[in-house]
DNA sequence: CGGACAAGCTGA
DNA sequence: CAGCTTGTCCGG
């Protein structure tokens, strides 16, 4: 009788059951392995998590009740066991990025077939190379923003037969990119079932960390920064470091590219770097409008800037935080704005409930109006720079959000960060308030500044290129680092400063943070035994001389009854 | 998580 | 005491 460890897909549940595989099966059950399982009288998913187990004493043993297809194969499972210790998160929820949407019964098979030839050209493929040589371990290749990665993923198909994964930050980078692989003959695998039959290249965002691609040849993180690599829900991984881990184990190179990579990979990772005039180059062209002088109540607007954006023949891209500023809430049905029944001024989401600033008054939070639950936020900060551009400029001024696909075709767009994701080229982009994100109050705040400059770089091409746009700022601050690292086109020194006062702090990656949220987070700080500090409301910050501290004594504590929220690595911090 | 079952509350 | 809510337990 051959018995089954199984984990079901009920999150909450969080443990294991033995399940007796029927004989009459003729599908495959391995490691891995989708089925349906009845258990205390439900029907519900679940995987394979080990395979013949020893028959617990004096227990009645269900047989599976149904083969669902392949799940992760098992060296894809051990990577999601790491994961779901390295991010203190139930196993099921990795399990579940790592399985197929539908059901594949087999993996695809490549056809034996002839590679992309031809050794890779040029500075950046040269240091690629080098990066990936036998024996350097996880590598980190710093390249300037506007730089074409390509020559990258070509000299990681020179060191190996495959299969390469190479993650990118979006699926829409994704999708481009296997176009423009396949045009040069490389065969990416379109599918979870080709990526399972061990295609020689698979491209995706960060779900593809757990592809069910076979032992890796390499491994490549393209903008290793983002924080798209980051997962939203609990467990909140980070893909980049994934595909570092599942590198190592398998003993493939793994190289990790970034224009400005965190500091914890500077630490973590052994740094490669163009010749210092190739990586300038790539770097957009800077002009920095020193505000210091005007008067504050000139508002965003300065004169020389507007004269620029008249002045600028193509697409001006104007980049407006409108963090800190007041927000509005409205009803998502009947439009009806959110506002204080007492004093009639704006309320805003308060732990739960609408809270009014102005006169303390609190009401549940759902329209006065309607009594829908769906409150949007309106972007009246971005809204009313738009109106005043418009006006300023005279010449239609379209607002970008984040919601919205489109760009339109408006010569001037307006809209927070984000429309630097929406937008693929531009000739101008303007930060109206740069100071909104040198100050802000985050650790992290000066690598995410440098990130959004970097991102413009994308938008308006390189200071050297041909019909190249630029990027203007600003700010009060004229000589922040930051800025100067820009101008440079070198992060280097910044990175090696913010290591500095990091390794001062103990702050990562000189330690490993962890923050607990929710109403069980006292008691589950007390149960584990480390320093750490309340943060205030339910929330408590654990420290631990280094991860593998950390994920341990997560692991081993005891689970409080309420609900608990962990985040480790939590960003900004 | 969600079904089972027990204990607690309410109303006629 | 039926009928319903709320709480606790537990799954192979």
């Amino acid at each position: 009788m051959r018995i089954v460890r199984v984990l079901p897909d009920v999150l909450a549940l969080g443990r294991s059951f033995d399940y007796v595989v029927p004989d009459s099966w003729e599908e495959p059950v391995g490691v891995g392995t989708r089925i349906r399982i009845s258990l205390h009288g439900r029907r519900v998913g679940g995987w394979v998590l080990e395979d013949d187990v020893e028959a617990g004493p004096g227990l009645e043993l269900k047989p599976l009740a149904k083969h669902s297809g392949m799940g992760p194969p098992p060296h894809v499972v051990a990577l999601a066991e790491w994961a779901a210790w390295r991010w203190a998160g139930p196993l099921g929820a990795l399990l579940t990025v790592a399985s197929p949407d539908r059901v594949v019964r087999a993996p695809e098979r490549p056809a034996p077939a002839l590679r992309a030839t031809g050794a890779p050209q040029g500075p950046l493929a040269s240091v690629a190379a080098e990066a990936l040589g036998a024996g350097a371990g996880p590598a980190l290749l710093r390249v300037p923003p506007a730089t074409d990665l390509l020559p990258v993923l070509e000299a990681a198909l020179e060191v190996t037969s495959g299969p390469v994964l190479v993650l990118v930050p979006n699926l829409g980078w994704a999708e481009r990119l296997r176009e423009r692989l396949a045009r040069r003959g490389v065969r990416v695998a379109r599918s979870w079932a080709q990526a399972a039959g061990g295609w020689p290249v698979v491209v995706g965002s960060r779900g593809a960390a757990f592809s069910p691609a076979p032992r890796l040849g390499a491994a490549v993180v393209l903008d290793a920064h983002d924080e798209a690599y980051r997962e939203e829900r609990a467990p909140r991984f980070d893909a980049a470091r994934v595909v570092a881990e599942r590198a190592a184990r398998d003993g493939a190179p793994f190289l990790a590219t970034s224009a400005v990579p965190t500091a914890s990979q500077v630490h973590d990772w052994s740094t490669f770097e163009l010749p210092a005039h190739e990586e300038r180059s790539g770097w957009p062209r800077l002009h920095v409008i020193d505000r210091r002088a005007d008067d504050p109540r000139t508002g965003l607007y300065s004169e020389e800037l507007v004269t620029m954006v008249r002045a600028c023949p193509g697409r001006v891209v104007v980049v407006f935080n409108r963090r800190g500023r007041a927000r509005l809430l409205a009803c998502g049905r009947c439009g009806e704005l959110v506002r204080c029944e007492t004093c009639g001024r704006a309320m805003a989401e308060s732990g739960g409930r609408l809270a009014c600033a102005a006169c303390g008054a609190e009401r549940p939070f759902l329209c006065a109006a309607c009594g829908h639950l769906v409150l949007k936020a309106l972007r009246v900060g971005v809204s009313r720079v738009r109106e005043e551009l418009e006006a300023l400029l005279s010449t239609e001024v379209a607002e970008v959000t984040g919601s919205e696909p489109g760009e339109g075709d408006a010569r001037v767009v307006v809209g927070t960060e984000a429309v630097l994701h929406r937008v693929r080229s531009a000739a101008m982009v303007v930060f109206l308030d740069f100071d909104l994100h040198l100050l802000a109050p985050r650790m992290s705040a000066t690598e995410e500044a440098l990130g959004l400059l970097a991102r413009s770089g994308r938008l308006v091409g390189g200071r050297s290129a041909r019909g190249a746009g630029i990027v203007v700022v600003q700010t009060r601050i004229a000589g922040h680092e930051v800025l100067e690292a820009a101008t440079l086109g070198n992060p280097g020194p910044l990175i090696e400063r913010e290591l500095g006062l990091r390794r001062e702090l103990s702050l990562p990656p000189f330690g490993a943070l962890g923050e607990l949220s929710g109403p069980g987070a006292g008691e589950l700080f007390g149960s584990l035994g480390l320093d750490g500090s309340p943060l205030g409301g339910d929330r408590w910050l654990v420290r631990a001389r280094d991860h593998q501290a950390l994920c341990d004594r997560l692991a081993a504590a005891p689970r409080p009854r309420e609900r608990v929220r962990i985040v480790v690595d939590p960003p900004g911090l």
